[in-house]
DNA sequence: CGTTCCATTGAGATGTGTCAATTCAAGTGG
DNA sequence: CCACTTGAATTGACACATCTCAATGGAACG
């Protein structure tokens, strides 16, 4: 890819560069450091850790693991599950750069979840402990991390919503805006992107089965709203497709 | 503790009583107080307001309404819903004495959802920013908090998981085993209990219609699991209970 | 003591799951 | 570089759990 290229021959903006600052980085805008003074971003920066770049399939944390740190996803992306008791795989959430992972394990202090690359990514450790102390002393990082969580609540109650009120259709076209509007939100296409994660992955995440995702796709496409090439969307026409997740 | 013992026989300690504080509340244990040390339960109780009791059907707090607290249930119960796009609710949680509700309204300074008595309640008011606040002081609270919140996102995710995993029998029996188990941890009988919330919220809280819930109830009564009289239930069988959970 | 809402039960409709077969994409080793 | 393997995705036919619609019974409350 010719974006990849550019990166590599200058070797200052590589996404998965693990010598990156909160203070130079692109994302932080929208991630922890976006309600502090410059000063403040400095400190934070300081009990940030970065290592190396996980591979597809790599875990960054496993259900049961000791809990001692969240995470903001840098590049790639990263999906969450839990086991069910029989076995089962429940996907909880995908997490795109920019956005905070992990905090379902404070209440045990152990890992409520697992969590696993879905491509190669890059994430930034923030050691809870000293996220903590960090906080006493700077209000608007507390009050922001409490914000995060807060999120992570209403969007989880979102979800339960979309799933147990809304037809498979609504499911699929609601997630597609989703990560539309995600992508937006970090500057890229809201209308061309390619989703890291299977089919599999998507109906986990929505309560269906792979069939009926797979299915739901061609309707889509059939309908015109939008286009799929197995893992690359091009979506045609956001109002319509809007009204098909009745959001 | 003899000038309680004296109080109590005078005006037998109402649960809905206003007076009461969070050192002599028998829901301490389980509540905001419980990592609290003597002297410093006495700062978080001077920052608590309780008003006169909720009546079955009165709002604690509006969708859309300015957030300016969260909210410890000391008696009754509360139900969380929202309102979908196209206007129909969805039950986001029960919660019962000694359970804090609310914190879906810090991230954008708005509640996220409604609340709304079932039945006769009285609640803790707790003003955020003076939460906020006495956190910064006392580190054991603020991580007490967090651990709240933290605990609101897993079972959130575990609800998603039930309802897209389970059946409509596993969803039922599954929700009978937290009320009963959420029952015991106030040492009230896990065995016997009369449900605050209508089959109506049971079944849009667990994403089921009304009559695929009243039929489950039907279902569990004829295999002996238990006995159903319109709101009370008996629990004959807890651990047949918990396989028809698969929990 | 009617009114109203809640709960139960039955019969039939339907969206999604299950099972199965085929195609496609990606990665591996000869 | 090609054959081979493996897992992902698509599509069809059919089954079934739950929903919808409808009727009745029961509880609660003024």
């Amino acid at each position: 890819m010719t974006h990849l290229a550019a990166e590599q021959s200058t070797t200052i903006q590589c996404p998965h560069d693990f010598q990156i600052s909160c203070g130079n980085c692109r994302l932080s805008k929208i991630c922890l450091p976006l309600a502090l003074e410059t000063q403040d971003v400095t400190y934070l920066n300081d009990i940030i850790q970065r290592g190396k770049p996980l591979q597809k399939g790599d875990h960054l944390y496993r259900d049961k693991d000791a809990f001692s740190a969240v995470y903001a996803v840098r590049s790639g992306c990263i999906k969450t599950y839990r086991i069910t008791d029989d076995g089962r795989e429940q996907v909880t959430g995908f997490y795109f750069p920019g956005e905070v992972l992990g905090m379902d394990g404070i209440s045990e202090n152990t890992h409520a979840s697992s969590a696993k690359a879905l491509e190669t990514s890059a994430v930034c450790e923030i050691p809870f402990e000293r996220l903590g102390e960090l906080a006493t002393r700077l209000p608007s990082l507390q009050s922001h991390f409490l914000q995060l969580m807060s999120r992570e609540i209403t969007e989880d109650q979102q979800l339960i919503t979309l799933i147990s009120k809304n037809s498979a259709e609504e499911r699929v076209a609601a997630l597609m805006l989703s990560i539309s509007s995600r992508n937006a939100r970090r500057k890229l296409s809201p209308s061309n992107f390619r989703l890291p994660m299977s089919r599999i992955d998507i109906g986990n995440y929505l309560g269906l089965t792979v069939e009926t995702v797979s299915r739901v796709f061609s309707r889509l496409q059939k309908l015109g709203v939008l286009e799929v090439a197995n893992k690359e969307i091009q979506i045609n026409d956001h109002e319509q497709l809007r009204d098909l997740a009745s959001i």
